[in-house]
DNA sequence: CAGTGGTCTAGACCACACC
DNA sequence: GTGTGGTCTAGACCACTGT
């Protein structure tokens, strides 16, 4: 990148002190851009944050707080007495909270979703155990079978607390649990991933459309809200000559 | 908690002034040392950002930035009007970048490292696209199989620039790769990863000590230097019966 | 040595959650 | 309302990097 173009870059900045976006997402946004368009190039120097302060009117920790979450996203990299620099345009945040339904969504490939079976069952120990709750009382047993492109993809085991009892097939049919749990008011927080592999069944083979013994990918996830409490448990099965994990994680 | 507890554990906090760690640090890491000690309960609500500073005589921004780190790390949460508690003991930082060999380290399991072959090899189209380099021109290839507990756990296939031609067996049977990068002056950044599963192959079962046609977990990771260039390429596969890949990720 | 990011202060006003 | 976190300012000194 030439000096004159990172002039034209810095013109092209600018904040707008009316909108009710903070002023610091409002610059992130705007260097984000520009990285991932092009403008700005792996390598390329950024202008310190005094300067972009001076250019912008800003304050310093402003523009810092518009910097700290940049590096957090990983798409830019501070190193003192040298400077800021352009990190790459394909690191992503490292693995968010998503739903497979979601993830199909992104990706273009209209996930659709069966219901298999819907039950309330007494608690094994070890759903007992993801849950808090104690052993064999109540929960929500859901089995869905997720495909993409009229393919089955996945098979989902979730057990949910006796309040998602009344969660309808319909519902589940159209809309991702992730969504639907936010939409009744549930606040994500965080959760506990488990990801391996073995054979599948025979059963789990005809399934999935995989053939038999063929290799399946296994991830369990406990869910948990901004309380701390479970939201929910989850023992799922992929067919693994067709999905993958794919994710960025940074550096600690 | 009881109010009295909550009291001791504010007493209990200190920051000193005259050491080289920084004050928000300080606080955050007595802060989270409490939480893991269980002094704090998940559930428990903090004190306020503005009491902490009074009480530590602190600016706000301090109090906030150790605040901030600790919601990075997932071990608190925050709520506008409402206050901030502590989530879960047992939320650990979304999958950090670290090797099989320190993973192994730290949960005790005593890993150790067979070199089975270092050669210079031409880059395929695969490998060199991802090392970021003409087709054909020359890499360093590296093989080594880890083990845990004198069972192999892992056939690891690395590829780096030529700049590491000088690796010695002796050296990669000691420390991890990462390891060696670091005091190499490497700054690990990120990494771009994709975990997958298939069924062995006769041979790399019989590496593995796995039966014929087990199933593996494989493993394919882009290692980025905090400039942006690529650091290491590497496809691995993974006893599926005693591996899996645990980690915690939070909300975006 | 000069320049850069890392840390810190002492305030301020606002939006939202909860009572 | 009242209290909370969310945002912002205008400075300051220090530690590290690269020349």
């Amino acid at each position: 990148m030439t000096a004159a173009a990172e002039d034209d870059l810095v013109r092209a900045l600018h904040v707008d002190r009316s909108s009710p976006i903070p002023l610091y997402f409002q610059l992130a946004q705007q260097l984000e851009e520009a990285i991932n368009d092009g403008r700005l190039t792996p390598g390329t120097r950024i202008d310190t944050e005094v300067e972009l302060a001076r250019q912008l009117r800003l304050s310093r920790p402003t523009v810092r707080q518009a910097m700290d979450y940049l590096v957090d996203k990983g798409v830019i990299a501070r190193r003192r007495g040298a400077g800021t620099r352009v990190v790459s345009a394909d690191v992503r945040r490292p693995l968010e909270l998503s739903s497979l339904h979601d993830d199909l969504l992104r990706s273009g490939q209209r996930p659709s979703t069966q219901v298999l079976s819907m039950t309330v069952e007494a608690a094994t120990a070890e759903v007992a155990q993801a849950l808090q709750i104690p052993e064999h009382s109540e929960t929500v047993m859901l089995v869905r079978l997720r495909s993409a492109m009229h393919r089955p993809i996945a098979r989902l085991t979730n057990y949910l607390p006796m309040t998602f009892a009344d969660l309808t097939s319909a519902e589940l049919e159209q809309h991702g649990l992730y969504e639907i749990l936010r939409a009744r008011g549930v606040r994500l927080h965080s959760a506990n991933q488990v990801i391996g592999a073995r054979t599948a069944t025979t059963a789990e083979a005809k399934l999935l459309d995989e053939r038999r013994s063929a290799a399946v990918l296994t991830m369990q996830r406990t869910t948990l809200d901004d309380h701390g409490g479970v939201v929910e448990f989850g023992t799922h099965i992929y067919a693994a000559s067709r999905y993958r994990f794919e994710f960025s994680l940074l550096s600690p």
